[in-house]
DNA sequence: GCTATTTTGGACCGAATAGTCCAAATTCCT
DNA sequence: AGGAATTTGGACTATTCGGTCCAAAATAGC
């Protein structure tokens, strides 16, 4: 998962792959099937590890605060080697996802599930006070859909810190 | 430029190039020098076209219109089959930006021209009256920076039309 | 029209690619 | 302990990768 994650999947070869798992070939090819259902395997558990992040994250303080923590943290880690590379959803999102049909179908329906989720955060956030933007829930965790595929391909390339938290603040505004 | 545009630069081959270019592959090696070098080409090429039509875009109008005719167009052109595989630069930050110190280099220059480019439209939308948004042209464009390469990362993915357009309302919004 | 230069096609290269296969080793179950 | 089932290492394949090279063809210059 990791490697694919840090080097995307054409870039990643097999040999690689075992290396990382320690798997001799034949074993790999016997537990996964081949390159691509490993990798569809790996992208499967990092999309679990993220949502279950998520859920976690957001679950504590009051709404603007939770998706303030979230969004923060993405920047925050830029400079962390186990999280510097970004998303490993938002890179498919580009790479495969326009020519391989069970990755897309996968991380569109990933987009829909985090506008649902942003949703539920900002709809309790509402509820609290700590949000008074009074747009749809739905409508405000639209931008923060886009915004944040944004947010990780910047953080992956390395961008400025410091625009990227200018940019953030603007962004979590729309809560006001 | 349009096959790594479309591919990237790990899924193109060199065939596929000289099938695209017609040369054969003593000219393009000549011409050129490798793979990765027509590469640059292509990518110095497509950051040339691209500025220059934000440039003819962003001149016309009102800064709030210009801005949002810019924007729209992006998502506009979702079903053209010339344009709906995002942008070759937001792609780039992805996939060779964080391995390849050349492109990365040129790519963060581009975001950091980006953010000029937005604010200038902004302090002009501001002087002319279409942008209420009293806080500094250089915050607002940085949110606007990170919302671009969002916003391709999801339209080359094939993200629903409906839900990028009401996010970009809601981005257009931070104009007001 | 003849030489000098440039361009071209394509043979060729070694390395690396994903994937197959099977005999030997290990593990499991009784 | 011993037979059955599984796992393993690694040899092997066919293909593709980017890149080199050079003789032949085309072009340019005079």
């Amino acid at each position: 998962m990791r490697l694919f994650w840090r080097q995307g999947y054409e870039a990643t070869a097999l040999v690689d792959l075992l290396a990382a798992t320690g798997l001799s070939k034949s074993s790999l090819y016997a537990t996964f099937g081949g390159k691509r259902d490993l990798f569809l395997a790996a992208l499967d558990a990092y999309r679990e590890e993220q949502f279950g992040e998520f859920r976690t994250i957001v679950s504590r303080g009051t709404g603007r605060d939770a998706l303030e923590t979230y969004f923060r943290r993405i920047v925050a880690r830029d400079r962390d080697p186990d999280y510097s590379f970004g998303c490993l959803a938002v890179c498919q999102l580009v790479e495969m996802a326009p020519r391989d049909a069970d990755v897309r179908q996968r991380l569109l329906a990933d987009v829909d599930s985090g506008v649902d989720a942003f949703a539920e955060v900002i709809a309790r956030g509402q509820a609290d006070g700590s949000i008074r933007n009074q747009r749809t829930p739905r409508q405000i965790a639209t931008l923060f859909s886009v915004a944040f595929p944004g947010l990780q391909a910047l953080v992956r390339a390395g961008a400025d810190r410091a625009m990227l938290d200018e940019a953030l603040t603007v962004l979590l505004s729309n809560l006001d």
